[in-house]
Order: structure tokens, then sequence, then C-alpha cells
DNA sequence: TTTTGTTTCCAGCAAATGATGGAAGCGTTT
DNA sequence: AAACGCTTCCATCATTTGCTGGAAACAAAA
């Protein structure tokens, strides 16, 4: 039970964000009563933090996932599959992306403890990806690199509906072009070490 | 006095989204009364549209200025100069970019009409950034990108606090390095036309 | 001064919302 | 059967929240 809560609750939360989430709105997709829901989670924002918490795990699980099968390839291979595999990948569990990006730019009335765990997720992926020679520094340019990366995926999955309106589009034609242009900005970016032509610095 | 619970409006809901905001929120930092506050705007959600129409006129005449700023230079310099004015501009005000990225993102549980205004915003910078040859057609790959400059850009001005703590750095600073990190995604990509080695071509 | 129209505030309502106490259900152990 | 622990639900509370009626305050016109 206490799993369900939560699997729903990820979702609701993804959608409406904390403030647009009721613990009945829960409760009632769920289909129990409400208190069940605090027997078990306690109060909202402690449940909000479970949330979290799980989205968390499961984004590093999969850049683990992703770090063994871009391992050892070319720096353009690599990047085109971790697109590829995190695009994928977030499409299918949109809420991850939502939630991701409300805790970035929402502030939530009553005061929450910043975040913790996302400066380990970015030095590992940035390192595969080649962004970082020496995994132990991560100087604060790569960093917003890889925030800029990421957040690129995140917009495109949590704004889907938004842009498909905006775009006429349809789903699959939508991700097929979220990963070309995704391409488009990151593979010249970043592969620039590969291609003799572009000079390797760029201020 | 309905200006001034327009502006103050539009910095809370900015901050917390539309549901994190109450009327009493507004009105006890314009300082009235909260009758006054309906008295001018109606209902909670009509005050919510006033302030979303407001920002993206405002956007409206920055893009505009924007467009003449760059006109007839080279490409790169284009580019340049755009995220140089668009960046100082958001940070400026950075409720634009918050409730921008509000409307894309975030479900209001009261069903709320799409937006119609993006795309003659992205037709023009599209086209002054000479993505699109000809003003009138604006394919889909097109505004794709475009929607991913521009929410670059909204990312980290939104995500200011998250990434600054995230970052250890300081405000000027982040700026500076919100530039760079925007040219060195952008400029290779965009600008690859202009550069004789890259292939025009990446599918 | 009275009238008229506009703006502001006070008081309060109805619904929604976060949260809780206590009783009932239920499976396991004794 | 009785006792026990765990889980679920019903009823209910206090607060918050969106919103409104009506009276006061104010300013300009008559």
């Amino acid at each position: 039970m206490k799993g369900r809560i939560l699997e729903v609750a990820r979702r609701i939360f993804g959608e409406y964000g904390f403030h647009g989430t009721t613990t009945r709105m829960i409760a009632q997709t769920v289909g129990i009563d409400i208190s069940t829901l605090y027997y078990h989670w306690g109060e909202k924002g402690d449940l909000y933090e479970a949330v979290v918490l799980d989205i968390y795990e499961d984004l590093r699980e999969k850049l683990i996932e992703v770090e063994g099968l871009i391992r050892g390839k070319p720096l353009s291979e690599r990047l085109e599959i971790a697109i590829n595999e995190m695009t994928d990948y977030l499409f299918e569990q949109p809420e991850i992306s939502n939630l991701i990006l409300f805790r970035y730019f929402a502030k939530t009335r009553h005061a929450s403890p910043l975040d913790f765990r996302v400066p380990e997720f970015m030095s590992n992926i940035a390192h595969s990806m080649g962004l970082v020679p020496d995994k132990a520094q991560f100087p604060v340019d790569a960093k917003m690199k890889m925030l800029a990366v990421m957040n690129a995926i995140h917009n495109f999955v949590s704004g889907e509906n938004f842009f498909l309106a905006l775009l006429g589009s349809e789903h699959e034609a939508y991700v097929k072009g979220v990963k070309e242009t995704l391409k488009f900005l990151l593979i010249p970016a970043f592969a620039s070490g590969d291609n003799p032509c572009r000079p390797a610095k760029n201020a």
C-alpha cells in the first residue's frame, strides 16, 4: 500500500506540483481514505520529499546504466546514445522531468532544503561524456554545461503537451524531433574536439 | 492601483506559481485589502491571465528591440548580441522566465486555454537569427530549435537560486557563466553554415 | 451642501484543505 | 476464543482560501 501511494503521488505531484496537488487527490486516485495516506506517510511535505528521493534514485540508476552503455565509444557516438536513451526513458516517465523542473523553479511556500543529490549525478555523466578530464575536479563551467544539457531534455519532456499543440505534431514525431534537436545543439558544441576543423577554444 | 496590483501579482505568481499564490499574499504585499484586489481584477484566474498577457507584451517588445540591434550583422555576432541582451533582460525580470516556464510545464487544476502568442515570437526571432530563410514558412524543426534556445535561457534565469547553491557561485559570475554556456552551446550549432569546415547537414 | 460615482475596507460566508482521534476490520499468535 | 498488532475507514476539526455584501471614505460635480 505504502508503495502504491508513492507511485500515485509521484504522478500527481509531477503533474500539478506541490501546491497544485491535494492529499485528497492522491488518496482518491489510489482509491483509499485520506487518513490511510496520512497513516503511511505523515504530512504532505514528507510524502513529497519521499517522491523526490524516489525519482532521484530512479534517475541515478538510469544514468549508471547509460554510463555503462557508452563506455569506450567515441565521443560523438556517446552523445548520440546518451541522448537517445535518456530521451526515451524520460518520455516514459515524464513525472521525473516534471518534478525536477518543479524543484528547480518553483518556490514552495514553506522552505524546503535545497538539493544535494544533483552534483553527484552531474559529475558522473559529465565524466562519461568526456566533459571533464579527471573525475575528481569538476569545474563550474563544466557543471553549467551539464545543467544546460539535462534541462534541455527535461524541458521537452515536461512541456510536451504545450509544445505539441504549438507545433501541431503527434507524439512520435515529437519525440523524434526532440532527439534531432538535441543532437543538433549538443553534438557540434561538445564534439568540437573531435572535429579537426573547429578550434577547441571559443571564448 | 490596478497597475500596482498587476506588478505585484506578476512577481508573486512568478515566484510561487498559480496554486502556490494566494490572493491574500498579493493584497498583503501591495498593502491593500483583499477585496480591493477583487474589485479591480475579478477572480484570481483573471488576474493571472492578465499577468501572463502583460509579460508576453513586455517580452514581445524586447524581442523587437533585439531584432533591431542585430539586423544586418553577421550570424555569429547576431547570436552573441541576442544572447547577451536577452540574458541581461531576463535576469532583471526573472518573473518573465518563471511564468513562461510555469505555463509550459505546470497543469492548472482548472483548464486554461493554451497559448497562442508564442508562435509569433518564435517566428520573428527565428527569422532574425537566420534560422529560417523566408519568414512565411516556419518548419517544425526550426521551431523546436527556437524552443530549445529560449528555454535554455529561461532555465538558467528561473533556476538561479537553485543553481547558485549548486555551483557555489555569486550572482555576477553566474550571469557571466550563463552567457558563456549559452554561446558554447548555440554558436557551434547555429553558426555551422558560417564555418566552412562543418558540413551543413547532420542527420 | 448635497449628490453622485468611484474606490477602499471591514466582516464574514462557503468550500477546500491539511490533519487527527478513535472505532472497526483483519490476519496472526497464543 | 481471546489477545495482539497492523491497517483502513468514518467523522470531525481548525485553518486557509476564494470570494462577496455592504458600509465607510473620498473626490468631483451639482
